[in-house]
DNA sequence: ACATGGTTGTCAGGCGAGTGTCAGGAGAGC
DNA sequence: GCTCTCCTGACACTCGCCTGACAACCATGT
């Protein structure tokens, strides 16, 4: 999962990437509203951290045109608190939550959560495939009720698979969406950790499409 | 276990305050309607004890507010002795217990700890995990049966695990709920500390999720 | 006031799991 | 059979975590 934070304040901007790298996101920080246009539009993300009083572009115009632009990675808006007026403009303008400034860290990474759970279908905070099963608030992983220990990165990608079940993701778009924006793209570290899944999870959870990618299907009406 | 008071008498808040650090709460202390619906709202809190009489917002509103923002955190309400008006308008907008003043400060900690339990869905005043055994109410922990002594904080910190067994913790989480809000974030204090209370519990009581945090699992089946 | 014992937070060194790179091998598709 | 893609075991390196030692800080009793 891929984030991008537009927040100007520097010392709240690093501190939310410390805390949203260390709950496993992946991150990209854009310093003004500019700059979070222009990065919103042209990489894809999973989810949108969007402050709204911004130097340069405000973030309400932000937020706008993106939305005029056919956008619709959910965004989760800073606002200042008591600043109702924000909070309505913010809907209207097609945010999909808030958090009142200064925040939870925990109430954040809660709602980004529930944010992109909501944006990617599934009304529970688990995610299945067959005898897998992924919980995203504890994070943890059980195949056949047996739990399975995954690493980091591993949960990552298994994760992006599960919210995408049943489509062929290239290799391209894995590393896009599990790490950030700097990453040597001709790596085959998405091939390894395949690979490491399979040997955990058995063989068959994730099917290679040839000159495409891979893709996590509900397996067919065999027992 | 953290909490909030919402109290403008200073004596009586700082007395309330001392008593709950005294038994080993973490507690923020505010002196009106204000800075106490602001801090309930962006700080996270075990339980918040709330008086009704402020100055600024009552504290009704302020209750009311928080349930409307979607807040469940526990709160136990300071009222008057013979104000049963109050009690009615508190239930409505929904505290989950009371207490008349002038009250005694044993009761109020019984309360709490009551209060804290129902909320995080423990029936009983003991927590267990294998053959640790933690009682809320002495403050004891015992290893089969036997006795273990625990500084404070390492009480705190094995008590806060307890309350979320089988979750994986954060770090962050961790001293943000053992701490009080002005705490350095990123010391190395809750590895000391798990290292200690592995020293004093045997070693498999606390697991590493590495990159993730800590977690506190009820041994699998094995004998 | 002072001494004492226990508790708490900081630091630095060390260790190991986790991660990415590589290279050789297997298999699909033509 | 040849080629291109993907698989996979082994290795090195990094970074996170552990842990022993120390110093500051209480609380307590004298």
């Amino acid at each position: 999962m891929r984030l991008l934070i537009v927040e100007d304040e520097p010392n709240l901007g690093n501190q939310l990437r410390n805390a949203l790298e260390g709950a496993g996101y992946a991150v990209d920080l854009a310093t003004d509203g500019e700059e979070g246009h222009f990065l919103g539009s042209t990489e894809t993300y999973d989810a949108v951290i969007l402050d709204l009083g911004l130097p340069e572009v405000d973030g309400l115009t932000v937020l706008d045109r993106w939305r005029r632009e056919g956008k619709t990675t959910p965004v989760l808006v800073l606002t200042a608190r008591d600043s109702w007026s924000d909070k309505v403009a913010g809907l209207d303008a097609g945010a999909d939550d808030y958090v009142a400034k200064p925040f939870q860290t925990e109430e954040l990474i809660a709602r980004l959560r529930a944010l992109i759970r909501r944006a990617s279908g599934n009304a529970s905070a688990e995610l299945t495939a067959g005898d897998i099963r992924l919980d995203t608030r504890s994070g943890k992983v059980t195949k056949d009720g047996e739990p399975v220990k995954l690493t980091a990165q591993e949960y990552k990608l298994l994760s992006y698979l599960l919210h995408h079940k049943g489509k062929v993701v290239s290799r391209t778009e894995l590393i896009e969406h599990i790490y950030d924006q700097d990453f040597d793209r001709d790596s085959n570290t998405i091939e390894v950790f395949v690979t490491r899944i399979r040997k955990k999870l058995g063989p068959d959870v994730i099917t290679t499409i040839r000159g495409l990618g891979y893709s996590l299907e509900e397996p067919a009406g065999v027992a």
